[in-house]
DNA sequence: GAGCAACTTGGACATGCGTACAAACAAGTG
DNA sequence: CACTTGTTTGTACGCATGTCCAAGTTGCTC
């Protein structure tokens, strides 16, 4: 029949993601993959010789999607912490709504073989790059928390839109920018210092303390006797 | 040689957990479990008639544990937020340091059979209940933001616990513990209304407005508004 | 020390897997 | 029309899987 090679290949790749992404990755079958996309497992092979290099192709496509949304959604604005919120947005839009690959490459990174990992960790750090670059401009502007850990940080703001992903179903009534932005929002307000309301270092500092407990505990309930000291003048 | 039957059955399930979280279900083997638990797959099946049937045995003892874990830490104190940190604690050091069966349940949880989440169901929802609860207390002690949408928190809060084992390594110089607070502490920077240092009401209601953009993107401008009259005299 | 229940053993089974490959086929080129 | 190239087909191989079971072994009880 030979159709019509590249809308094939699109279509095992799309099949595979799904697969992928709704069984895992090592409950899915080539044979499965192959009667989604309409064909016979033969074809599979011809393109990709073994299921790992379906899966590192797969994935090496969904990640430069990503970064390229993301990086395209950042230089609409030089607001760096409202760069935040819209690199949350891309990251849980193509998360939850766009390529399944994605989602797979987010969380079964840790469960791939080492080879695997080896194969796409390059793009995978760009990835993470992009995040740091961000987080970073934003930790800048004077606008977060000072001495935060951004690793975490990142890590953190990661995790929280990677594990919508765990919970979202398609049919919730919210939009997946509506959880986005409120996902950031709940992020934003943890880590920003409101500067703007309440530029107060004492009490930025006192936060962070927070932050860190275990790095002194005893910076916060300095703040706190301070703030005994002058009881009743302290707010707007 | 019928040595004793009861640590045979732990072996397996310690041997099962660690290579379903490793590994993932479906390419963890009977025979990988069996080698591992140092008995033949036999003796597995003796116990355990299914794969599946281990799975839920497995599971079911996890959440049961983590519960208990929680129940047990939560009473240590009567202070809501507190209660929501040591929660988390317990959470995290049970994902990552703990049974490595909690590991698969929180984050396979999608990808279980249909028939395996049905049996598992009732227990992982008495599980969310109590975090539920712990944050509903902790709205109601009227020092988290108001207006949030409760179950979108939890599941925040979830989801940036359970994110960390995604990238967690026992090598990490951070204790759990240390994790475990920082995040709590992102977390509850977040959500808290910080109500004994700036107890003012618009100011909570702003930031309730930059939650839901959505629902009013005006309330926050409003709030800006207010502020430029009267400019200058807000902060401690 | 006989009997028994609990447990383990080793081997077998049907099934489904990833992969391989010769043959067939389709479309384009000269 | 013949020839080539790219693609699909159908079938096959060897292997690993979940599950099963009859026979063997152990420690306990009377």
């Amino acid at each position: 029949m030979n159709k019509n090679s590249e809308e094939n290949t699109e279509a095992i790749l799309a099949a595979a993601a799904a697969l992928f992404r709704q069984k895992g990755i090592a409950a899915t079958t080539i044979r499965a993959i192959a009667r989604e996309a309409d064909m016979l497992p033969g074809s599979i092979t011809y393109r990709y010789a073994t299921k790992d290099d379906l899966l590192v192709a797969l994935m090496r496509r969904a990640v430069e999607k990503v970064r390229d949304g993301v990086e395209r959604m950042i230089a609409e604005t030089d607001d760096p912490v409202e760069r935040l919120r819209l690199a949350m947005r891309v990251h849980m839009r193509v998360l939850l709504d766009g390529d399944d690959a994605f989602h797979v490459l987010m969380l079964d990174w840790g469960r791939l073989s080492e080879k695997t990992r080896d194969a796409l960790s390059k793009e995978r750090a760009r990835y993470e790059q992009i995040w740091d670059s961000v987080i970073q401009g934003a930790a800048a502007s004077g606008r977060l928390v000072p001495g935060l850990d951004l690793t975490l940080l990142r890590r953190f703001a990661f995790g929280v839109g990677n594990s919508v992903a765990l919970w979202y179903q398609p049919d919730d009534p919210r939009s997946i920018d509506e959880i986005a932005d409120a996902y950031a929002a709940l992020l934003g307000l943890g880590a920003l210092a409101h500067d703007a309301r309440h530029p107060d270092p004492t009490y930025a500092y006192a936060r962070l303390s927070a932050l860190y407990p275990w790095e002194s505990e005893r910076k916060l309930a300095r703040f706190e006797a301070e703030k005994e000291k002058t009881k009743g003048d302290q707010d707007a």
